[in-house]
DNA sequence: ATCTATTTATAAAC
DNA sequence: TGTTTATAAATAGAT
């Protein structure tokens, strides 16, 4: 339909190629609106040109994901399950590792250790006593640290007592000293510089 | 286009409707062939009429679920992620829960506890020392019903020993006991009967 | 983009 | 449904 017909072939002129391909996809998108105008019905159409560019139309009365599950249940076939077995089998894989993370935990814990035969146990306690002696040599370093902390600022506070005699004075040298001795705080400490609890430990 | 110009609007004699569908469909369906040959574009177009029967068309170099792909790429917008959406959600929550538990048997085995407060490695060894007795007694648990088996097992002997003379006698009789006594037994030791080095933890 | 000669699609009738 | 046919619509090629 123009000045001369042409045969249903691709054309070459890239060009010519380009305008005819506008011109028609617009044309394809009008029919799909005066179809779904006129007789009710539902068109989803998406249209890609050589140069990558996507056009689409849906009928205003649905959605293109409701035309694909009428597709899917129509034809039969399957559209995203691949995807979504994909990930199905992934949440399959990770929610055995966690079970079986979880179990060692209550192992751990020493919880449902009826199972276990005496290897296993003597696995685990090993695991136990080092992680045990980790931690308490983490604490003691801690608590030595908070010691020496301690006994560093007692000692300045006793320097400051004894020093000058003027309020003012002692006061800006305790502050001064107390900001230098913060610097040097491990941040947790800082926080709550007093553990409420501390002699009980000590 | 026809004997008489026709407004875009719903056509309400239902058969006409139904004929009008029928042609334009087909209509719709050769220009998205003929664009597809012409441009090298790709179309791919599902059409549902007011009967619910569909049609569609799908460019031969590609797929429906291809364009779906490039569809959600280009648009952005998401067609089947409502559904997949949930199983994401559910990978993430895992993942986090998976992650957390690893962080906590690292923990436990005394790895990586330098970002841990005081508190918090109160509470571990708190934990460490439950898990460890708990083990511990079952060990001794199971060790002393090893023991006491053994011990049977010896006074048997002994009994058979002191019996009959006829070797063939005794060894039935051992034997007879021996299943007896087998049948009794936990089966973690019936694999392996003897510890090899149990004497070590007697 | 716009024009226009021509082809194509299709409305109405059968 | 399928065919016919008069006419509307689409569009190829030119501008």
């Amino acid at each position: 339909m123009g000045r001369g017909k042409i045969e249903i072939k691709r054309i070459e002129n890239s060009s010519n190629r380009q305008v005819t391909y506008s011109k028609r996809r617009n044309g394809i998108i009008k029919k799909a609106k005066e179809i779904t105008v006129l007789c009710d019905a539902k068109v989803s159409l998406i249209i890609y040109g050589s140069s990558g560019k996507m056009h689409e139309y849906c009928s205003p009365s649905t959605t293109i994901s409701d035309m694909l599950d009428g597709y899917q249940k129509t034809s039969g076939r399957r559209l995203w399950d691949a995807k979504h077995e994909n990930l199905s089998n992934e949440i399959d894989r990770i929610k055995k590792e966690n079970d079986s993370m979880q179990v060692k935990l209550r192992h751990l814990k020493g919880e449902d250790i009826n199972s276990l035969n005496h290897k296993e146990l003597m696995v685990m306690e090993e695991a136990l006593q080092n992680g045990l002696s980790s931690i308490s040599a983490k604490q003691d370093q801690i608590l030595e640290e908070e010691h020496k902390q301690l006994q560093y600022a007692l000692h300045q506070k006793e320097m400051a007592a004894m020093g000058g005699n003027m309020r003012v004075i002692q006061e800006e040298v305790y502050h001064q000293r107390e900001r230098d001795y913060e610097y040097q705080m491990p941040f947790a400490l800082r926080v709550q510089p007093m553990q409420p609890n501390l002699h009980e430990r000590m």
